[in-house]
DNA sequence: GATGTTTTCGAATACGTTTTCGTAGTTTCA
DNA sequence: TGAAACTACGAAAACGTATTCGAAAACATC
């Protein structure tokens, strides 16, 4: 490996000189500078980050929090753009991304040791469970940290609109006609907890009030749980004509039950998912769904964190609400109640 | 942030005892083993890995390099299963990992230089394009390297059998019944090489030939250009009873095309994917297709990258198959050709 | 030519850790 | 009892870099 000293010695200044010379120090002369950078470059020096962070103390490393004992967010294509476009955020700014766990071989960490051992200068936090200890040390520690998809005091987080995601699925769904909606919602959390406040929102403001028997319990990307639930819900003596899904991959559980009793979508039943991940548009019929701008998520919340890291005393924490957009596709049809 | 040093202070012992009672170095009595540990966990100590790092030179990190200008291997199914064992790998042998790219912030660098910057002890290269300088310039340095689905000499590779799942696929069709097999196969690289062998080995084994415009490009993972792949297909004069796909999500392009025609899959035409991707098995009617075991072809490949590392002079190159599975849907009709 | 100012550089130190080698003290053994 | 062997520890150097501070040299000013 090619160290600052051998371009000293190649050169003949103190390697302090090289040093000041590869970053653009205004002490050195302007001939040096050149001879130093062209000697680094002809030996193919590369800077090695881990002796530069000993000094600096800044890693140019952020963590990244997105799988835990419960969930995984790497294979979840939602959080999988967002990962995405955390990387590629993260990049242009000069930073790396390590994945944080609890465990390092045979050392079990938390995951603020974890970040402390590798030195990240920052957290992103998104799929895991928030209500976890672990979680909380690390939100309460030193280490700046943005939250997605769940909102602390004191710490910024990037935030899916749910709530207007669901008012808006909702009242489409309502302005087709459609009064009788069922609602299957994944596991309770808060981005739950906000969709049922949208939905509630529209059917308010259309003066539509709907059985508490069209509300069941499902879960997030689980077919089979979202199956037997789109089966309660279609057994029920006056079955709903429209149903919204978790999201967009358990609506395919959904269908199969669906498509099971004979029922096609969107003629004798409506449905519309979540996420408005590439798939939903490839579905036979194209799924209605709510697309999520995971990508500005992802951004947001690098560019948010990377600010708090470097103006960390002058930087408030902020909640960045990030809207969404309706993905019409043809899985939703105009009902009249008369029929 | 708490050091070694802290930790000595306060037991009353040099850094050197401290280091070396925390490391299990057998030359300190048990009982200084024990007041050192005790006072480590009650400051809360973490090491440093730079500092670690910069006496031994080993990171244990390792480089992932799954992105690049041309293609992203975080949102592709399959290669996000790979990533996610990649990553559970490699914490179970005490890794991290970093993704390599070619910039970091206004720096240009190569992926090399990336690796070396960031004291990379190996990297795991896959979904990229493996024709480019810059992924050379990596497989031929110093630099431990294992190659996901493409083989390199001298370099430990990890190869999803292509040609036995291709060959798979294609005699379950042909047993089947099955003699108008039309086939849209990807991009032009190494892997759909190995499943036109197996693709052909399979008819020649069954005495069927085909014309060659049953075998019409497509292109992975893209809907629309498969769509009109099929639309080809299906346009012939004397068109093919069963499509093979190039993967599963593609297959979803193909099938809006034959909706939009009117054919029903199986009853008028057969198909079958390939990824076996969770997907797969949720899609009306289930998609028979190909299942790689991405889970272990990840396992694998950290496997093999950590024995060279660490037998780096003892260890010689090798190339793993992983075997897959055929997932039999119900997307694949029994034919009579006399119908 | 003395004084002040600017330019350009280098010595030295520190970051937190590992590891070699030496040594003082203790035990073993003939 | 003396030599040999072992035990437990520490001093010191090193990894590659950034940065402070002082100083020499060059230049400017009067």
């Amino acid at each position: 490996m090619v160290t600052i000293k051998d371009i000293s010695k190649k050169c003949g200044v103190s390697p302090a000189t090289v040093s000041k010379a590869l970053n653009g120090y205004d002490d050195i002369s302007e001939e040096t500078i050149r001879l130093v950078r062209q000697t680094a470059s002809e030996l193919n020096y590369t800077p090695n980050a881990a002796a530069r962070l000993l000094k600096t103390s800044i890693s140019h490393n952020i963590g990244v929090l997105f799988v835990d004992d419960t969930m995984s967010g790497l294979t979840h294509e939602y959080f999988s753009y967002i990962l995405n476009s955390v990387k590629e955020e993260a990049e242009i700014s000069g930073y790396d991304i390590t994945f944080i766990s609890q465990k390092l071989g045979k050392r079990k960490m938390s995951f603020l040791q974890h970040c402390l051992y590798r030195n990240c200068d920052g957290v992103v936090i998104a799929s895991v469970n928030f209500d976890s200890k672990a979680v909380h040390e690390l939100i309460n520690s030193d280490v700046p940290v943005v939250t997605i998809d769940y909102a602390f005091d004191n710490v910024s987080s990037v935030l899916s609109d749910n709530v207007e995601g669901a008012y808006e699925l909702t009242s489409y769904l309502l302005n087709m006609g459609h009064r009788k909606i069922g609602y299957i919602f994944g596991e309770q959390t808060s981005v739950t907890n906000k969709r049922l406040v949208g939905f509630n929102k529209a059917l308010k403001e259309h003066g539509v009030s709907i059985p508490p028997e069209y509300m069941v319990q499902g879960r997030y990307h689980d077919a089979e749980v979202v199956r037997e639930a789109t089966a309660r819900l279609m057994d029920l003596p006056d079955p709903p004509t429209a149903i919204m899904f978790p999201d967009d991959i358990s609506f395919l559980g959904g269908q199969a039950e669906l498509t099971r009793r004979g029922l096609r979508v969107p003629e004798d039943i409506s449905v519309c998912g979540y996420d408005g991940i590439n798939l939903s548009g490839l579905l036979q019929p194209p799924l209605t769904t709510w697309h999520q701008d995971a990508d500005r998520i992802g951004k947001e919340s690098v560019r948010k964190l990377i600010e708090t890291i470097e103006h960390r005393s002058t930087c408030a924490a902020e909640q960045i609400m990030v809207s969404g957009q309706l993905v019409s596709g043809s899985s939703v049809r105009e009902w009249d109640e008369k029929m």
